[in-house]
DNA sequence: TATAAAGCAGTAATCATTACTGATTTTGAA
DNA sequence: TTCAAAATCAGTAATGATTACTGCTTTATA
């Protein structure tokens, strides 16, 4: 994978924030930087970066990409109001899962755990 | 919410199956009794009947939606290399989480558990 | 049985994402 | 430093799942 300035710039954006951000949003963003770069490109180093292991992919249900420049072991909490996205801050601690006594006959390779809520932000709006 | 012959057999043939179509393969399938039924049908009894519980819609990060007649608490195994989804019996377990002490300053209403593997099909054939 | 509401088939539109194309940038070796 | 191959880009078209719209049936009920 050769360097390119518009792939650094999208890590650099995405490591600026603590949401979740869509393709659209870091689109939006590096357009300030880069006011020529093209959504595919947005697109593509987002699956090039994901695929390398250097961004997170979240597909949370709410049939829109979201990623992530944190990639060490954490959790999820989409807020069902507004779509936000926050982290849980597990310091290290993992939700512990036996997957090898569940009752299944192939291989069990990965887990996918998120939670559901409404965040402080919409818990203190009037609806 | 009106009876129709559409839905009932919608209901019927995803009550058949202990996998989780998507809306294209109980398109293919209820067309079988219903030639005419079009896809949008499908697509809006899906949605109605989701929405009012009698099935469950799943998003499992696939790019398409799922559906499944078992609205009991059961968990689902994602094959990586064939896409299918198998339940898991938990013979009515359920996997504990305590949601109360996640650090998350929000209300957290709901989890989301589902687990990535090899099925066993797959296991047994040769790549 | 008549009528309003609900549902349907068929089709068009939407939206996120991916694929394609010809031009530009990056890289590494001469 | 120079230059050609490989990688990447911008721009745009295509794809695929899902939803919305429209005028015609079916269903419920008075």
């Amino acid at each position: 994978m050769n360097y390119s300035r518009q792939r650094e710039e999208i890590v650099h954006f995405l490591k600026t924030r603590k949401d979740h951000p869509t393709a659209e949003v870091v689109y939006e963003n590096v357009r300030m930087v880069y006011p020529k770069i093209s959504l595919g490109t947005v697109y593509r180093n987002l699956t090039l970066l994901s695929e390398t292991g250097e961004i997170l992919r979240l597909r949370l249900g709410d049939g829109v990409d979201h990623f992530d420049a944190d990639t060490s072991e954490h959790y999820h909490v989409i807020c069902k109001r507004c779509g936000s996205v926050v982290d849980l801050d597990m310091q290290g601690k993992k939700i512990p899962i036996d997957t090898s006594i569940l009752p299944y006959e192939g291989t069990i390779t990965g887990q996918i755990i998120y939670f559901t809520g409404i965040c402080n932000d919409c818990n203190h709006k009037d609806v």
